[in-house]
RNA sequence: GGGCGCUUAGCUCAGCUGGUUUAGAGCGCCGCCCUUACAAGGCGGAGGUCACUGGUUCGAACCCGGUAGCGCCCA
């Protein structure tokens, strides 16, 4: 017994304390043990850069909910953490940081750069591991990784030697996604296509040698125009007919350029007249091709125009040079007319700029033979997606894959491993470098971030060497992520195991929802609406945030997050605190009782009721969180808690503490205590802090803390049906009385009086707990009998057998009683019409099972009956 | 244009395999109460033609078709 509880839970007093505990007894850490299964989770790694933001928060609860779940179940849980060094992301806070201090990257060499992106990476990186442990995640920090750490950044490098050994790497002259601010190419996924209110201009462009005829184009790009390469056509558009084979006189810039005929042309836009810039857009780019165009790149890597357009417009930037172009061709009269225009533009994600088009020489890796087996993986249901329909957004893009370009034009990250050898041009590709470096020159580009974090599942071991760790721990058994990154990191992540391991990576992922805010918006920094966790944690709890996010976070469906629902949350700490705090009080001389399990059936009705409700929960939970399905299962135990335990039990168990009867109350005590050891141990994955703290009070002499002690043992010969129903009825009774009470306006301090009429063996059932209804219902005396007058002046209710009267002489207003009756008449009228109705119906009577055609003729009877007497006490008050 | 999802009380959501009791919960609202665990609380109450429409069925909030509105992803 520890020390008695203060009377309101204060989370700061708690929460360090523990986090430091079971730091120190290194509750967290997993070794591989053959007697146990393994249970791992893999975090996805946050942004060494980032902060922990909400998302972070409801995404690493659930994965702490799982992981101490399966501790407690007695698996070796093993939750692997660490973070990824986002290339981009790092690259541009570390030049912000260096033209801080007035230095221009590009004066410094990549060693230097390196050196300093280190300095920084050890200085601020990480900040967001520290913010995790607030969290209270239970990871293995022992195991932490970071994707640039040395072991990792092999595993990396001889990835990409498998795969250019078996041919799937290429070097290419392709067009990519490039972005103009971090001056390097993105992948197809990191750009975010917007819609942008713009402008479609029609520019006309003369037909050579022709007088005043013209050809009219549509753009929302004009400054490209200075690298157009030709004018196609749809060959089966009539109205272009006399076009074709003539050339046109391309403004501004005097080059003579074809009008071509593409199926591609689509009639119905603009004028139906394209220009073709196929240095500049893929669609044109594919025509350029089949063509046999010019390709002209009219772009400096930051987008300003170089030397291949009129010197005029030469190193400005797009958007000047667009302004400029449109200036000179309106004086040139050459502008059919301008339109409002919205498109879709694409950003870079982490730039945040408009993307170009743009062909640069770049590594690419062959996608759709990696394809194959992980699309196997997910429609067989070797890997799961929760929720299910998922797997049809994964489907979709698997099926129609793109080769995926892995080259960044950047420092931090990892370089690719390739040397090109300074005299013979041959190439050196493997882990190592070549032996005399001095004639060889590597390539300058680092690997796509994501091309390092998709082997996080096994690059975290030892992989490519084998060990035990890797053996044990892989394939892991969940993941948890958002679905904003199923192609990014999961689809790719599953291809990476079947290639690299011949084993699927996880066999079970669970998509988040997203959170929004009160408006449905999506929490973004520029919008400034994201709360910070830390002061969420401050104001109610990390406990009360933890739970109440999962309570309002559905599966499948986005949040609609607030601060004020977190309330819940904190009032349900600190309602189970208070229980904790009853409990303890009324233990005997500080002694914590034990129950045994085998005395249960001999115990009266209510610690029946409790215990079978607890197991009613445990098992409720076990399929919830079997099914992640983490808000119904706070759901569950917060009802329990709240209504079964504490309403009721609790209330119940006073009128024991406050018996002659020391048996009584100390059978009520090890009632209390063994249910409230259950639901701290339920309740642990979702608030570790409280549970713990509690725990210490209520724990067996012989357990341990709570992290590590047994989760509930589900006892189905403990479940007893016809209990609940008993105890269903004295509940009924009682709220019964409440409610007249309510109606009539008696004050809580004044207490009733009860006549119950009813056949006897009906009041049997209910009579061993008449002390109970007459504290929690605040009843002097209770009197019983099969054919006793309804006293005067009383009211009524009917709750199944029973016909309930408290005398109200003085008191009872007859119009509110009256009102009373006739509602609950006419509903029940309502209802047996429609039974009635049913019951008529043959086809029913015929076809329904049974069973379901007695139940409805049992309803029949029961409303009936209560009908009736209703009708009888009505007529008295008439 | 293609795909996915959503629409149940004022708000946020449950409602699992069609018959879960008479469609539930929390918040909000109304009334009474500082009843010695908890006012971050207790007791009671009001509030819903389950978006619309057609169908399947003895029976539909639930299954199927269509319509409308909202959201997301892909092109």
């Amino acid at each position: 017994m520890t020390k008695p509880l203060e009377k309101v839970y204060d989370p700061r007093q708690v929460e360090d304390r523990w986090y430091r505990h079971w730091l120190d007894k290194q509750y967290f850490h997993s070794t591989p043990d053959p007697e146990k299964k393994p249970y791992t989770i893999l975090i996805p790694p946050p942004n060494v850069t980032g902060m922990l933001t909400m998302g972070h928060v409801l995404n690493n609860t659930m994965q702490d909910i799982l992981i101490r779940k399966a501790r407690m179940e007695g698996r070796e849980a093993c939750w692997i953490p660490g973070t990824d060094h986002a290339s981009i992301a790092t690259e541009a806070k570390v030049v912000k940081m260096l033209q801080d201090k007035g230095i221009d990257k590009h004066r410094l060499s990549r060693d230097e750069f390196l050196k300093h992106a280190w300095e920084w990476k050890t200085k601020f990186g990480g900040i967001i591991i520290q913010q995790l442990k607030k969290l209270g995640c239970s990871c293995d920090w022992e195991r932490e990784r970071f994707t640039m750490d040395e072991g990792y950044s092999r595993a990396v490098l001889a990835a990409f030697v498998h795969l250019y050994e078996k041919g799937l790497i290429y070097r290419g002259h392709r067009m990519v996604n490039w972005c103009p601010v971090s001056k390097s190419a993105i992948s197809d996924e990191e750009v975010l296509y917007r819609q942008v209110s713009g402008k479609l201009w029609y520019f006309k462009y003369p037909v050579t040698g022709a007088d005043n005829e013209y050809v009219t184009v549509a753009t929302t790009r004009p400054e490209t125009m200075l690298g157009d390469t030709a004018v196609a056509i749809n060959p089966g558009d009539e109205r272009f007919r006399p076009l074709i084979g003539k050339t046109l006189t391309l403004p501004l810039v005097g080059r003579e350029i074809p009008v071509i005929t593409d199926e591609f042309v689509d009639p119905e836009f603009g004028t139906g007249c394209v220009k073709v810039t196929p240095a500049h857009d893929p669609n044109d780019f594919a025509m350029g091709e089949t063509h046999n165009l010019e390709f002209i790149n009219i772009m400096n890597d930051d987008a300003s125009l170089n030397e291949n357009v009129p010197e005029k417009y030469r190193g400005l930037d797009r958007e000047v040079a667009r302004r400029q172009v449109v200036t000179d061709l309106e004086e040139l009269g050459l502008i059919a007319k301008i339109e409002d225009y919205t498109h879709k533009v694409g950003y870079s994600e982490r730039g945040n700029a408009p993307i170009e088009n743009y062909i640069s020489e770049q590594w690419f890796l062959k996608m759709t033979e990696l394809a194959k087996p992980a699309i196997e993986a997910v429609e067989s249901g070797k890997i799961k997606f929760h929720p299910a329909h998922w797997t049809k957004t994964y489907d979709h893009w698997m099926s129609n894959i793109k080769d995926w370009c892995i080259s960044r034009q950047l420092w931090w990250g990892h370089r690719i491993p390739v040397w090109t050898h300074n005299n013979t041009g041959e190439l050196h590709v493997a882990v190592e470098p070549p032996a005399d470096p001095e004639n060889w020159t590597q390539d300058p580009d680092v690997l796509d971030t994501w091309a390092s974090s998709w082997l996080w599942p096994f690059a975290t071991h030892s992989w490519p060497d084998d060990s035990e760790g890797l053996r044990y721990y892989y394939p892991t058994q969940t993941l948890i992520t958002g679905p904003d990154i199923i192609f990014f990191w999961v689809a790719r992540m599953i291809m990476a195991g079947q290639e690299f391991l011949g084993d699927i990576p996880f066999s079970d992922v669970y998509f988040t929802s997203i959170l929004r805010d009160e408006q449905g918006r999506k929490f973004s920094k520029s919008l400034g609406n994201s709360p910070d966790p830390f002061d969420l944690f401050e104001e109610f709890g990390t406990d009360a945030v933890r739970f109440g996010i999962m309570l309002m976070a559905p599966q499948g469906l986005d949040v609609l997050f607030s601060n004020s629902r977190l309330e819940v949350g904190r009032n349900f700490m600190n309602k189970l605190w208070n229980a904790a705090r009853f409990v303890q009080m009324n233990l005997d001389g500080g002694e914590i009782p034990e129950l045994d399990e085998a005395m249960i059936s001999s115990l009266e009705l209510p610690e029946r009721w409790i215990v079978s409700r607890m197991h009613h929960t445990i098992e409720r939970i076990n399929r919830r969180l079997d099914g992640f399905n983490f808000n119904e299962g706070a759901k569950i135990i917060y009802d329990f808690t709240w209504s079964d335990f504490c309403d009721w039990y609790i209330e119940i168990a006073k009128t024991r503490f406050n018996s002659d009867d020391p048996q009584l109350a100390r059978q009520a005590a090890a009632v209390a205590v063994y249910v409230l050891r259950g639901i701290l141990r339920l309740l642990h994955p979702y608030a570790p802090f409280i549970t713990e703290e509690l725990w210490q009070s209520f724990k067996p002499a012989s357990a341990g803390d709570i992290i590590v002690s047994d989760w509930p043992q589900l006892n189905t010969g403990l479940i007893a049906e016809e209990i609940e129903q008993s105890m269903a009825l004295l509940q009924e009774v009682i709220t019964a009385i409440r409610t007249i009470r309510s109606r009539m306006n008696l004050p809580p301090g004044k207490k009733a009086q009860l006549v119950v009429r009813a056949p006897q063996p009906e009041f049997a059932k209910i009579a061993p707990h008449v002390p109970i209804i007459k504290t929690l219902a605040r009843l002097t005396d209770v009197n019983s009998g099969e054919d006793l007058p309804k006293p005067p002046h009383s009211a009524t209710a009917v709750v199944g057998k029973l016909e309930l009267f408290i005398p109200l002489a003085g008191l009872i207003d007859l119009a509110v009683e009256r009102e009373r009756l006739q509602k609950r008449y006419q509903e029940l009228e309502k209802h047996l019409g429609g039974i009635r109705k049913k019951l008529e119906n043959e086809n029913f009577v015929n076809r329904a099972p049974a069973a379901v055609v007695d139940k409805e003729r049992q309803k029949v009877q029961d409303f009936t009956h209560e009908l009736d007497k209703i009708h009888r006490n009505l007529e008295l008050l008439a």
